[in-house]
DNA sequence: CTGAAAGCGCTTACAG
DNA sequence: CTGAAAGCGCTTACAG
């Protein structure tokens, strides 16, 4: 193990000179730089991290917790988050886990191996974000935002971007349509369906609740969901699921059923991910800016580290209607 | 924040007592041990990593290493190794990134940040390989497998995969096929074509190097593939594809072309993603045994930490054809 | 069984 | 501009 220590007797100088040299203090003459420079390369020195941390109390390593859920939006998520810590020199610990084990991130905050936590999963009231709120741990709430809650939150305009969807169903003369919900109370979900109902408002038009299915964030949910919105007396000639994977869901049923999609039904979904532009499944949707939301997770993340005291911010990135074949493309005559 | 002397101080013993009841040592005199216990609790106290990192040299962390690919297979196996690591009671540190951007992982185990690396999707010649060969840390490769070099390797076994592909499809009375391939020179890619290959000579059958596409491993290049295979002057009446990415590219292309799976054309997928079994697919594939695969993966990278001269093994898990809608899944008349 | 002490490898005030 | 030294919070031989 090389430690600064062999490159100070490398150079010629004392161990802390070699640290100045690191730190790229301004306090070391030029000559002597280039000595420590030069035997830093022959020694073939890495700092030992956790040397540096123990004075330092920083890390540059901060935590994700996300749920073992089945969307392959989370996924993309953790890409983009990757990409944004990678670029502010932030190395990621993830836990893959939701409920008690999701304490483990605010155990390692308080063993210093992470300076603050990025949750993307989580729900009011869960003993990971309860525990991080008393410790007064950094951290971050993204794509899931909880009301009320003082603390930093990025997540797209949900309700915006559901409120699209419902005009254009309206505009396309869709009078009975159908909405296929996740789990009520995360926040993604309730955001979609509110804002999808007052855009129908918007055009004059309700929706009555036997056509709202409530169920999962799964694919097998869509499926039943879509036979159940077949099921009634006046079935659904559009329906908007409050994600893509649902969508996928309802696809797969509606084959099942025999039904055209789109000339028998229209189908939106929300996210835009990336097996949505597929020709198999050529979803309409509504994109996320997730690299945006990313970037700017990690920066209120890292500001807050730095000032613990700063103002809570919730930002909100808008998002796009992108519309494919699962409805009709096409200029109405 | 709270350290093992303020929980010295409270159970009124000196800072090394706290730590031996920590260790679970046996020299503490059983109403030590319960005051120190007492005091813990009342503190809040949890250990500092960096400290013990220090005096034990040992992190509990793990790297992974994972490209930014868009396979879905790849998150599943991050799923899969999560839960091993977590078994196993240690922390993951990722980096999603290829290329150079692998070093930071060799990086971290010189600063002592990690104690092992996991490649998932590293290559033969890759700089970060090389550079961990060098430095002899301990690493693991997963569902990648480089012959002739000498390291702990966990694979499923492709070859038999496949073999049993080439067969199936033999015995139903295809007698003209086609493979979609991704990369050539990655080992899944070259051990399932082969395996295909040597499972179509066990039934007599050769298959022309035309008949074989290339490309990458997306479904942009699964659809382009189906479009040769088709203009072909025999086109193939089953395809397999070396992955099920390519292969949902492949079912795209045949909607597009007018072509009726299975009716028209079989379609055979690998890794029995989660997706895959979705209604609206319905690939028939070959599943791996993804969570054995991770639980060997983590044991061995931990075996190899512990010590450093054990001989290196190659794993192969045995993986197995599902039949689905992508093929004829009733019995030949 | 318990305490005092050394030391892991850094960073950074304190002298000079 | 540079060095000697303190100290971050642990673990673990060394005494007793």
């Amino acid at each position: 193990m090389v430690t600064s220590r062999d490159v100070a007797r490398g150079a010629g100088v004392s161990q802390a000179t070699v640290s100045r040299v690191l730190q790229n203090s301004t306090h070391v003459r030029p000559e002597t730089r280039a000595r420590v420079l030069t035997a830093l390369k022959e020694v073939g020195y890495t700092p030992n991290a956790h040397a540096r941390a123990m004075r330092t109390g920083r890390t540059s390593t901060i935590g994700i917790v996300m749920g073992r859920v089945t969307n392959p939006f989370y996924p993309e998520l953790l890409g983009a988050l990757g990409q944004a810590l990678s670029d502010a020199s932030q190395r990621m610990i993830l836990w893959l886990s939701e409920g008690p084990a999701e304490l483990g991130a605010v155990e390692a905050i308080h063993g210093h191996t992470i300076d603050g936590v990025i949750f993307t999963t989580v729900r009011e009231g869960s003993v990971a974000l309860e525990e991080a709120i008393a410790a007064k741990a950094p951290f971050v709430l993204v794509n899931r935002v909880i009301e009320g809650l003082r603390c930093d939150q990025v997540a797209s305009d949900n309700f915006e971007g559901a409120r699209a969807v419902a005009r254009y169903f309206a505009q396309h003369g869709h009078d009975s349509v159908g909405v296929v919900c996740g789990v009520p109370g995360i926040s993604t979900n309730d955001e979609r369906l509110s804002g999808f109902i007052a855009g129908l408002k918007d055009e004059g038009q309700t929706i009555k609740s036997r056509n709202i299915v409530t169920g999962d964030f799964t694919h097998a949910h869509g499926m039943r969901a879509l036979a159940k919105l077949m099921a009634l007396k006046v079935p659904p000639t559009a329906i908007f699921c409050v994600n893509d994977l649902l969508a996928f869901g309802v696809l797969s049923g509606a084959g099942l059923h025999g039904l055209n999609v789109p000339a028998d039904l229209w189908v939106v979904g929300y996210d835009d991910i990336a097996m949505s532009s597929w020709h198999c499944h050529d979803l309409s949707t509504v994109k996320q800016r997730l690299d945006d939301m990313a970037g700017a997770t990690v920066e209120l993340l890292l500001a807050r580290i730095a000032d613990r005291d700063r103002n809570p911010t919730t930002l909100r990135f808008p998002s796009q209607l992108a519309i494919r074949g699962s409805t009709d493309n096409k200029p109405t005559g």
